[in-house]
DNA sequence: TGGACCGGCGCC
DNA sequence: AAAGGGCGCCGGTCCA
């Protein structure tokens, strides 16, 4: 996946208005080797390289693999290597588009990028993009340019920009991974996940009572709701956090908000049927009647997913909550007759990626074997204790600043003191505004790129303050970069999986139909469930030597080999 | 009327 | 006193 044969297996591909492709093949350098061509369409341009060619493109969307019906074995998407490679060198707000990349190249103005199609339709609308060079209704080149030859000019300023890096050949496999998972996304979006419309709303009727005509609300939440009002003696709605928050302050229980944790601990006759009516609220308005509607059609939940949506590299999803299916309604997840789901859990991802990027010897021993984690830990440091290895381990990794875990956090960072100097590190320079990376290099954003005040680190400068000192902002930003490294450089793990998975489910009937951070789901023929079982624990420890280099750090999966989802234990 | 925000909760 | 990271989505409220 990331090795190059040779210069000619390299392909680049440009796709015009009217459909049509100019295709060519490129030297190492990304210049054409050889005298473009055209075909009448992509598909036709990308039958006339050998098989296992990666294909310079703009953009995995705008090809659209799945729709050619041709196998791309690997590409490199521009736009996505564009996102990465401005986080890499500090410009996060960048446009990140073919027309800004070649803009950026030239000195000419750059155009913002074009908006995110609108749910459910791929065409963006005629007004969006209509400013610079907007030709077509899409921020487009300067009036003339080649679209070919503005591509390869881009992606020949890619390598060098990776090339001048501190890692080249970390930032070339983050960017080959990165490609790899918009092939595996676009590949998921039009499969979908095998998901059975009649078991869910049988599952809806158990659960809420019959479908009542008119939209209107569910028996179960009525008759729940009942209840609430009942036990406080006057209406209360328990929709409206506001009213159970004072019906609550009235029968003399001072609760500062109705989360479901606090109330548990509430001895009053409303907190059973209010749980209960949260819990089914819940399922109804997220994963009710209206979401089967929009999100199943043919048997299958077709996500939208979007590799490295989120800082991290985590994918996220557009629409469907897809990264959110509720354990209740799994049960609707099932294969088709005579196949089945092969659902794959990574087990204790992040610590085994801890030990791997830290280098600690005596972690990485640790999780140099397949059984579990916090077990083989408790044994060594907490007497056996599961839970306190555990919250220690987590403690690390999101930043526990408070009661047991930071004492099991302190046994924690004696004993593998690399490791924990690992995430302590990457907080502190959060703190203190300094870059954070990746192990293969995804770059942390600025604190004020995301949501609000989260609070620049640079309000905070080094003063000699001890870190309890600085401001409440720079330690969430302390938190986030901690956690940053250990997720990010998981996400990082988890495409070169799913690249190692895809290709060597390539050519088989089995279909990668689910992905969620550290768990895959595969439909496959019954028959084919062991195989695939096993391609999916070689892609695992494959994409462990890949990203982290020789260690001992295992990867290992927990599997299950299920008709239905919920028969996976998760 | 539509967007921004919030409380709350689903998943990892 | 409280003190864990990342997301998306819902229905509600507030406000322009």
């Amino acid at each position: 996946m990331t090795r190059d044969g040779g210069p000619a297996d390299r392909w680049a591909v440009a796709v015009a208005d009217d459909g049509s492709a100019r295709y060519c093949p490129l030297t190492r350098e990304g210049a054409a080797a050889a005298e473009p061509r055209t075909a009448p369409d992509v598909a036709g341009a990308l039958r006339a390289a050998p098989p296992a060619t990666r294909w310079v493109w703009r953009s995995t969307a705008e090809v659209a693999p799945p729709a050619t019906g041709v196998h791309v074995a690997r590409c490199h998407d521009v736009e996505a290597a564009e996102a990465v490679l401005l986080g890499h060198e500090g410009a996060f707000g960048e446009p990140r588009g073919l027309p800004a990349a070649f803009a950026r190249l030239r000195g000419l103005p750059v155009p913002a990028d074009r908006p995110a199609a609108a749910p459910g339709e791929g065409q963006p609308s005629l007004f969006e993009g209509a400013g610079l060079f907007g030709g077509a209704g899409r921020p487009g080149l300067p009036p003339g340019t080649d679209p070919l030859g503005a591509l390869l000019e881009v992606y020949g300023g890619q390598l060098r920009r990776t090339a001048a890096t501190r890692h080249p050949g970390r930032l070339t496999l983050l960017l080959a991974a990165e490609s790899a998972g918009m092939l595996v996304a676009a590949e998921m979006d039009a499969a979908g996940l095998p998901w059975r419309a009649d078991v869910h709303l049988a599952l809806l009727d158990e659960l809420l009572g019959p479908a009542p005509p008119g939209g209107l609300e569910p028996r179960r939440l009525t008759e729940l709701a009942a209840e609430v009002s009942a036990a406080f003696g006057f209406r209360v709605r328990p929709d409206l956090p506001a009213q159970v928050l004072a019906a609550f302050r009235k029968a003399g229980f001072p609760v500062r908000s109705t989360r479901s944790w606090e109330l548990r601990q509430l001895d009053h006759p409303a907190v059973a049927p209010l749980l209960e009516y949260k819990r089914l609220y819940r399922v109804h308005t997220a994963h009710g009647r209206a979401w089967l509607r929009s999100w199943v059609h043919e048997g299958r939940f077709r996500a939208r997913y979007v590799p490295g949506g989120a800082a991290s590299g985590r994918w996220t999803t557009n629409g469907g909550g897809a990264l959110q299916i509720p354990r209740v309604v799994r049960r609707a997840v099932r294969a088709d007759p005579g196949w089945r789901l092969v659902v794959a859990d990574a087990a204790q991802l992040e610590p085994r990626v801890l030990a791997a990027v830290s280098g600690d010897p005596a972690l990485a021993e640790v999780a140099g074997q397949d059984g579990d984690l916090y077990a083989a830990l408790s044994r060594r440091l907490f007497a056996g204790d599961r839970e306190r290895a555990k919250l220690a381990v987590l403690g690390a990794v999101y930043g526990q600043t408070s009661g047991e875990g930071l004492r099991h956090l302190a046994e924690l960072r004696a004993r593998y003191p690399l490791a924990v100097r690992y995430v302590d590190d990457a907080a502190e320079a959060g703190e203190r505004g300094r870059l954070v990376r990746t192990h293969l290099g995804r770059t942390c954003p600025p604190a004020d790129a995301g949501a609000g005040d989260a609070g620049s680190a640079d309000a905070f400068p080094e003063s000699g303050e001890a870190p309890a000192g600085r401001g409440a902002a720079a330690r969430a930003r302390g938190r986030f970069t901690r956690n940053f490294v250990v997720q990010g450089s998981a996400a990082e793990w988890a495409l070169l999986m799913l690249a190692a998975l895809r290709r060597s489910l390539a050519g088989t009937p089995a279909e990668l139909v689910f992905f969620q951070h550290d768990e895959v789901i595969v439909h496959c023929p019954a028959e084919q469930a062991d195989a695939v079982s096993e391609a999916v624990r070689a892609a695992g420890e494959a994409a462990g030597r890949l990203a982290f280099g020789p260690s001992p750090v295992r990867f290992p999966f927990t599997v299950a080999v299920v008709e239905s989802y919920a028969d996976a234990k998760g």
